[in-house]
DNA sequence: AAATATAGTTGACTTTGTCAACTATATGGA
DNA sequence: TCCATATAGTTGACAAAGTCAACTATATTT
């Protein structure tokens, strides 16, 4: 690997810190933070989890998420039923409102998407979303 | 722009959130933030430059920018002098051990770059960083 | 000269994240 | 079966990161 390969990595990750740092920003001004949006997502997707699998996938620390947890719930946001085959866990899943409030998250991250978008012709696109998919494939 | 492109520009963002999150998680087990990396970063890189600058660069809270520089000035990492034809703004520049830590804090990074592509071809290598070169070009 | 803007500092505060101790339950041996 | 150890999640205490507005001093505009 040359210098500056590693130099160009290096100005891609800060150009791309920034980025991220203004799409996540209080999450699209919502009260949300990128983390709960994060965790609402995960709850979202898998249907219904555990703590433990946010914990591990989000590699976020227990106490926090517990908290966090306790806050959606006191919002009417997430539902915890007690697991049949661990007594220790529950499942979580998003309530009505829960859902409701998802969906705006996405359709606002979908939004934000757009607009950085929103001057690429086509091939540019194009290009941008196979750039990213290579280096996804590469990486993970 | 279609609906897949949108989710996959999405699914980007979040694994490249995460991989930015791992890099930066305490900035290589050094005692200093992603913030105070960044900082440094840019008086080494601009020789010597004001707040304001750094302010303007990173978007960050003047009043946070501020207290760095406070911490970085009794470190020795960096100093102020006044600067001629503003009074109210002072010239930043590192010192020699201030230097001398943004070399760690540099090389540390790259080694992280290096790590995280260890396993990859040249082949592979190159894809990754033209595709970086190609977003970063095609967002900026 | 007065009004307004900018550079930076400071105090007070909120948010975000970390760590360890703790309860309760589960699990893998002896 | 009983014991040791591991895991799920909660809680308290705390530290780090970031925000906001008020303030001083100097610059700039009118």
């Amino acid at each position: 690997m040359t210098d500056q390969q590693v130099q160009q990595i290096r100005s891609f990750n800060r150009f791309y810190t920034d980025l991220l740092g203004l799409l996540d920003s209080h999450l699209l001004d919502s009260p949300y933070s990128l983390a709960e949006g994060r965790i609402l997502f995960e709850i979202a997707s898998n249907g219904e989890c555990r703590a433990s699998d946010i914990i591990e996938t989000l590699s976020i620390d227990k106490g926090y998420l517990s908290r966090i947890l306790k806050k959606f719930e006191k919002e009417g946001l997430i539902e915890r039923k007690a697991s049949e085959n661990d007594k220790r866990a529950s499942v979580l899943s998003l309530t009505q409102p829960g859902m409701k409030v998802f969906k705006e998250l996405d359709a606002a991250s979908n939004q934000q998407i757009e607009k950085i978008t929103a001057n690429l012709d086509d091939s540019k696109l194009e290009t941008l979303v196979s750039s990213m998919t290579r280096i996804l494939q590469i990486l993970r």
